[in-house]
DNA sequence: CGTCGGGTTGAAGATTGTCAATCGTAGTGG
DNA sequence: CCACTACGATTGACAATCTTCAACCCGACG
């Protein structure tokens, strides 16, 4: 990426991520830290859509088109390097490989979001939130070598409720049941997971 | 699109719609009728992502990706076009528009997944069902005229149920209760809405 | 020492699913 | 023309799942 213009700048736990004013065509990535894209409901409640570990693209269905439909929010203090949305897109038409790599980061997000639909609509809530946790530790383990099965995992329960259509008490439940059933446990911002087996048989959604 | 290699060909109502070996690279185009993305589940229920009306791709977030990783079903006999993968690839290296209008449909799909996640996992019965019902009529009235709000909608119940995560008998009941509050009535393939301000306030996300 | 956010737990209630019976309609084969 | 069947929709009774409301605990932090 040498050569494109390009900022550093630091969002702190809890607080939302703008995109001012005129760089919504900028891409932001995220290099350290926990963020989500969830959508905000005129009822109050809302629903997370993904969660963003470092290294991914904060508004990656969104870098072609304009206007944003989601909001993204830091869950930790987050790092975030912004890259100008021209130099992008003129990188992309120069070099094959950005753009691949691009497309290939859009058709992933594009499927997670179909896996969410199918979870949130079929399965019940603790094969959702198994397909949760199955989700994250899979991405958490794919850029970084795991010891004994205990991955960072700095979620309240309010947001693992926000991302399977859950109360945070029944959220509290099944943790509960996972824990008595000694599938898992999240303690403290890590999850440790002591049935690898049955995680994946009520997480998997084929 | 003079010039490419086109093919047309035919599936019937119910049957689902392959992508043959050789072809999974080719763009298809719906030309006439109702399919259905889904995902089907190991426990034998499914999830339907969106349903595709004359003019969509049908395999539109999966373009440029290698596998596919949703079915599709034809949900009345339907007639598709079939385009050569690499003719459109070059299309779209050749005319930019041919690629902002790739992008723009990859880019509503995107945001289509998301709003159905949403309607998932934060919305009661009647207003997912409504939600269902929004989309749908807003994407037929930009397609063609309609007149006394009546919408063609060849849907069992059974798919209405799919695509909203809801049992067959339960959307019978809640239709039920839409038409005694004369909100619609979905009979015979055809939707009349008879109170499109109620159904709004029902299907609106935000 | 008080407060506050997050987690846990119980009891009650709302929503949705399951099971089963019924009805109408369309198709099918005699 | 008439069973016979199959499928979709409807309805009732009951059960399972999940939410709501409330109380309580605990550690962090002023």
């Amino acid at each position: 990426m040498k050569g494109a213009r390009q900022e550093f700048f630091t969002v702190k736990a809890g607080y939302q991520i703008e995109c001012p004013p005129q760089s919504d065509q900028d891409v932001l990535v995220l290099c350290s830290g926990w963020a989500f894209r969830y959508l905000q409901l005129a009822d109050g409640s809302r629903q997370i859509l993904r969660f963003l570990l470092p290294g991914d693209i904060i508004s990656a269905p969104m870098i072609f088109s304009e206007d944003l439909n989601f909001s993204v929010r830091a869950l930790t203090e987050v790092q975030i390097s912004r890259f100008g949305g021209d130099d992008i897109r003129k990188k992309c038409l120069a070099d094959e490989r950005v753009m691949i790599e691009l497309l290939r980061s859009l058709a992933e997000s594009g499927r997670a979001s179909y896996e969410l639909a199918a979870a949130l609509g079929q399965l019940p809530a603790e094969r959702r939130i198994a397909h949760l946790f199955l989700g994250l530790i899979r991405r958490i383990a794919a850029r970084s070598i795991m010891l004994h099965q205990r991955y960072p995992m700095p979620l309240r329960q309010r947001h693992v409720g926000d991302a399977v259509g859950l109360t945070p008490v029944h959220v509290s439940r099944v943790l509960a049941l996972f824990r008595d059933r000694q599938v898992l446990t999240l303690v403290d911002g890590v999850l440790e997971v002591t049935a690898l087996a049955e995680l994946e048989r009520l997480g998997s959604l084929r």
